[in-house]
DNA sequence: CTGATGGGCCTTTTT
DNA sequence: GGCCCATCAG
C-alpha cells in the first residue's frame, strides 16, 4: 500500500507546495527541467490519495496524446489502482468527447467527422470558386483558411466579426460559407472543436452547469501556448470551485502563429485574484553551461517573468559550435559524431537528437543516415497519414461512418476509376441538388431504385449503382463487423489494392503503407470506427515516438516540446533559418524565434551541439548564409569553436583533409595500444572503396580509424566492424 | 475517361 | 527539387 509520503519523495520546497497546494487556483510557473511534467503527475496522484478525489471528477489536459498516455500510466503505477474514469488528454481529444456527447445542441450530429488541413483546403476551394466565384489565385484557400482559423481561435464568429478592409470582406463571406458546408457535411475542422465547446459553454447554461459540476479539479499542462478558445474553456469548466491548476513557462510559448497567447498567463491573475503563484527555478536536466547559454539567449526577449534558474550540474562539456560546409556536411558531421560518442560508449543512440527549424530539413539528415546504414527515428506520424493512399482508405471508412461527407466522396467515388469522371458527377451533383440531398444519398437512391428516372443515363448510371450498392453493403456490414473485417472488405470490394500495385515501387510501397495501416486496424478488435476515426485525426506528431528503438530522434524545435535528451544538435542555425525569414521584421516573431532556441537548447542534458553552414541549398538554389544571432549573444567562454571548411571555397571533399581534429576534442585521445592500422597506410575496404589511414586511435579494445577514400571522401569507422584491408604500408 | 507531361509555386512551425 | 494543377493525346 502506497503511502502519502512517497507522493512527495524526491521534491523540493516549491515542488512539494505545488503539489500540495490547498484548493483555489494555482499557477506553476516552471523554467525548462525543473520537473513540472513531475509535479503535474504527483499533484493529481495526491488529490486522489491524499484528498480522496475520486479519478473521474479530475480533468487533466496536456499537449500530446503521448504525454497523457505516460502520466496515466505513471499515477496508475504509483496509486496502484485503475484510472480509467480519469480524463486525461489533449485539449482537442477532450473537446471532442464533449461534442460527441452534447451533438443535440450542435448543428452536426454525433456521428461528425474531423477535417484535416486537406480537407479543409477542398472545402475553402469549393467556397470561393463555387459560392463566390471568386479567383483562386486572387484569393487563395490557403491565405483565406489562415484567417478564418485565427477568428475561430479567438472566438470571432462570422457575425461577430468586422471587416476593416476588402480582403477581409471577401474572409468574411468565405467564413460564412465554409462553415455552411462544413455542416453540411456533418464535418468540424480542428479549430471548430475547441470553438464549438467554446460557444456551447457560453450558450447552455444547462451544458455548462453539467460540466462544471462533473469536475472538481481542472489541471492544464504547458499552458503557455493555450489559445483564446482553450483558455476560456478552462475558465469557464473551472468557474464553479476555482479549482485550476496550470502549469507553465512563458519563455517556452513557441504556438503564438496558431493563437496561443502566454499573456493568458496574466490574465489567469485578473480573472482569479486569489491566484497562487509558485515558481519552480531548480533546473534537474541540463549543466550550467547549458543553462548559462540558454538564459544568455533567452535574457535578450522583453516582457517575461524573469526566472532565477540554478542547477547543482555544475561546469559541464562547452557548447560545441561547427560550421559547416553546406547541409551535407552539417549532417555528415551529426552522425560522425554520433557514432563517435556511441563508439566511445560516452552516448546512448537513443539518447541523441537532431533538431531544426522546418521539416524541409530533415532529408539531408535521413539521406546520410541511411547512407551510414544508421538508424534513426523520424518524429512526423502525421506524414502517413497525409499520404495519398491512406487519405484515400480513411475516406472510405469515414464515408462508411458518415454519408454526408461530400468530401470524402468526391475523393473515392472514382477511385480506383470506375467509369465516374468529371461531368457525371457535375449532373450528379445538380440532380442532388434540386431535391436538397447529398450527392451521396442521391447515388444510393439511384442504386437502390432502378426505376427511378435520373440526368445519368448509360454506362455511367450503372457505374454510379454499382458504387452505391457497394457503399450501402458496407454501410449495414459496419454493424456487425469489426473494424479490421469491416476494413478487408472495402479493400476487396472496391479492388483497392490491385489498383495500388501497379508494378512499380513505388506501387510497392503503397501497399505496404495500407497493408500497415489494416494490420494497425485489426489489433484493435474491439475498437469503434468513431474512435478509431477521430484518433487517427487527432494524433500528434510525436504520439510515434517510441522507446523501443534505440536510435538518435530527428524532429523539429517545435515537436522537441517537453522533452530531453542527453545529446542535442541544433542544426541550421543560420539568418532566415532560425530566426526563420519569415520572422526578420517583425518583433514578436522575432521574439518567438528566441523562444523556439531557448527550447531547443534546454533539451540537452550533457552535450550541445549548434551547426550552421557556409551554404544551403533551398530548392535547388544555393546561398550563402550567415551564422544565426542567437549564436552570437552566448558568451564565448561557453562554447569552443570547430571551424571546418569552406576556407577559399575549395570543393569540401578536399577540406575534409584538413579537419583531421573534427569530433576529436569531445574527450581526451585514448591511450595507445596495439594498433592495426597507422596514418599513411593505402586500405581496401568493401564498401567504399580504396583510401589513405589519416589517423587511427584505440577506443576501449577497438580501434576507429580515420580514413580518406577516394570515392567517398572521409570516414571514420571501427576497425572490428569495417573488415578493412592493409593493401600498401606507408613509406617510413 | 484516363494517364502522361510540363509549368508554376512553394515551406515555417501543428492539432 | 517536389507537389498540384491544367492541358492534351489516345
Amino acid at each position: 500500500m502506497p503511502e502519502v509520503a512517497n507522493l512527495l519523495e524526491g521534491l523540493n520546497d516549491a515542488q512539494r507546495k505545488a503539489v500540495e497546494a490547498p484548493d483555489g487556483p494555482v499557477l506553476v510557473l516552471a523554467g525548462p527541467g525543473s520537473g513540472k511534467t513531475r509535479v503535474l503527475t504527483r499533484r493529481i496522484a495526491w488529490l486522489i490519495q491524499e484528498r480522496g478525489v475520486a479519478p473521474w471528477r479530475i480533468m487533466a489536459v496536456t499537449f500530446t496524446n503521448k504525454a497523457a498516455k505516460e502520466m496515466k500510466h505513471r499515477i496508475e503505477q504509483m496509486l496502484g489502482q485503475d484510472l480509467r474514469g480519469l480524463s486525461m488528454g489533449t485539449f482537442h481529444a477532450t473537446c471532442a468527447r464533449i461534442l460527441r456527447k452534447e451533438a443535440a445542441h450542435l448543428p452536426f450530429n454525433r456521428d461528425y467527422v474531423i477535417y484535416d488541413t486537406a480537407d479543409q483546403r477542398a472545402v475553402m476551394k469549393e467556397v470561393i470558386s463555387g459560392d463566390l466565384a471568386l479567383d483562386e489565385k486572387r484569393y487563395s484557400p490557403e491565405k483565406v483558411l489562415h484567417r478564418v482559423s485565427s477568428m475561430k481561435n479567438d472566438l470571432i464568429t462570422p457575425q461577430d466579426f468586422r471587416p476593416d478592409s476588402y480582403f477581409d470582406e471577401i474572409v468574411q463571406r468565405a467564413y460564412e460559407a465554409y462553415n455552411r458546408r462544413l455542416i453540411a457535411n456533418n464535418a468540424v475542422d480542428f479549430d471548430d472543436i475547441l470553438l464549438y465547446t467554446a460557444l456551447l459553454l457560453r450558450g447552455s447554461r444547462e451544458v455548462c452547469l453539467k460540466y462544471q459540476n462533473a469536475y472538481d479539479h481542472i489541471l492544464v499542462d504547458e499552458f503557455q501556448d493555450t489559445n483564446a478558445a482553450q483558455y476560456e474553456i478552462v475558465n469557464t469548466l473551472a468557474g464553479l470551485r476555482n479549482n485550476l491548476f496550470c502549469v507553465g513557462d512563458e519563455d517556452q510559448s513557441i504556438y503564438r502563429w496558431r493563437g496561443a497567447d502566454y499573456k493568458n498567463v496574466l490574465r489567469l491573475r485578473t480573472d482569479f485574484p486569489d491566484l497562487t503563484t509558485i515558481l519552480l527555478e531548480q533546473n534537474y536536466r541540463s549543466t550550467q553551461i547549458i543553462l548559462d547559454a540558454s538564459r544568455a539567449v533567452i535574457d535578450k526577449n522583453t516582457f517575461r517573468t524573469p526566472k532565477k534558474l540554478f542547477t547543482e550540474h555544475t561546469g559541464g562539456p562547452e557548447i560545441i559550435v561547427y560550421e559547416a560546409y553546406d547541409e551535407r556536411d552539417e549532417a555528415q558531421f551529426v552522425v560522425d559524431t554520433i557514432a563517435t560518442m556511441v563508439a566511445r560508449r560516452e552516448v546512448e543512440p537513443g539518447e541523441c537528437a537532431v533538431m531544426y527549424r522546418t521539416n524541409a530539413q530533415s532529408r539531408a539528415l535521413e539521406e546520410t543516415f541511411v547512407r551510414e546504414g544508421l538508424p534513426y527515428r523520424l518524429v512526423g506520424a502525421t506524414r502517413f497519414y497525409t499520404r495519398k493512399e491512406i487519405k484515400d482508405v480513411l475516406a472510405y471508412l469515414r464515408l462508411v461512418h458518415n454519408p454526408d461527407d461530400t468530401i470524402s466522396f468526391a475523393r473515392i467515388v472514382n477511385t480506383p476509376p470506375r467509369g465516374i469522371g468529371d461531368k457525371t458527377l457535375a449532373t450528379l451533383e445538380m440532380w442532388a441538388g434540386s431535391g436538397s440531398i447529398t450527392p451521396c444519398e442521391a447515388t444510393f437512391r439511384l442504386a437502390e431504385f432502378p426505376d427511378i428516372s435520373t440526368p445519368i443515363t448509360g454506362k455511367a448510371r450503372s457505374a454510379l449503382a454499382g458504387f452505391g450498392n457497394m457503399l450501402a453493403g458496407w454501410r449495414s456490414a459496419q454493424e456487425t463487423l469489426p473494424l479490421g473485417r469491416l476494413l478487408q472488405l472495402i479493400l476487396d470490394e472496391a479492388g483497392y489494392i490491385q489498383y495500388l500495385d501497379d508494378g512499380t515501387d513505388q506501387g510497392e510501397e503503397r501497399v505496404q503503407n495500407v497493408t500497415e495501416l489494416l494490420n494497425l486496424t485489426q489489433q484493435y478488435e474491439e475498437i469503434r470506427l468513431a474512435e478509431f476515426l477521430e484518433e487517427v485525426a487527432l494524433i500528434s506528431e510525436v504520439d510515434n515516438l517510441t522507446e523501443d528503438a534505440n536510435a538518435p530522434t530527428l524532429l523539429t524545435l517545435h515537436a522537441a516540446k517537453g522533452l530531453e535528451f542527453d545529446v542535442v544538435f541544433l542544426v541550421g542555425l543560420e539568418e532566415g533559418v532560425l530566426p526563420h525569414s519569415r520572422s526578420l521584421d517583425d518583433a514578436e516573431e522575432m521574439a518567438e524565434e528566441r523562444r523556439l532556441m531557448y527550447v531547443g537548447m534546454t533539451r540537452a542534458r550533457k552535450n550541445l551541439f549548434m551547426i550552421y553552414t557556409f551554404q544551403r541549398t533551398v530548392w535547388g538554389e544555393s546561398s550563402l548564409n550567415v551564422r544565426s544571432r542567437f549564436i552570437e549573444d552566448i558568451p564565448a567562454n561557453l562554447i569552443s569553436t570547430t571551424r571546418a571548411s569552406h576556407m577559399g571555397g575549395i570543393a569540401p571533399k578536399q577540406q575534409q583533409f584538413i579537419w583531421g581534429s573534427k569530433p576529436a576534442r569531445i574527450t581526451e585521445p585514448a591511450r595507445p595500444q596495439e594498433q592495426q592500422f597507422r596514418a599513411g597506410q593505402r586500405v581496401s575496404h568493401p564498401r567504399f572503396g580504396e583510401g589513405i589511414v589519416i589517423e587511427s586511435r584505440a577506443i576501449n579494445n577497438d580501434e576507429e580509424v580515420s580514413v580518406v577514400f577516394e570515392e567517398a571522401g572521409l570516414k571514420r569507422l571501427m576497425a572490428s566492424f569495417a573488415n578493412m584491408q592493409v593493401i600498401k604500408e606507408n613509406k617510413k
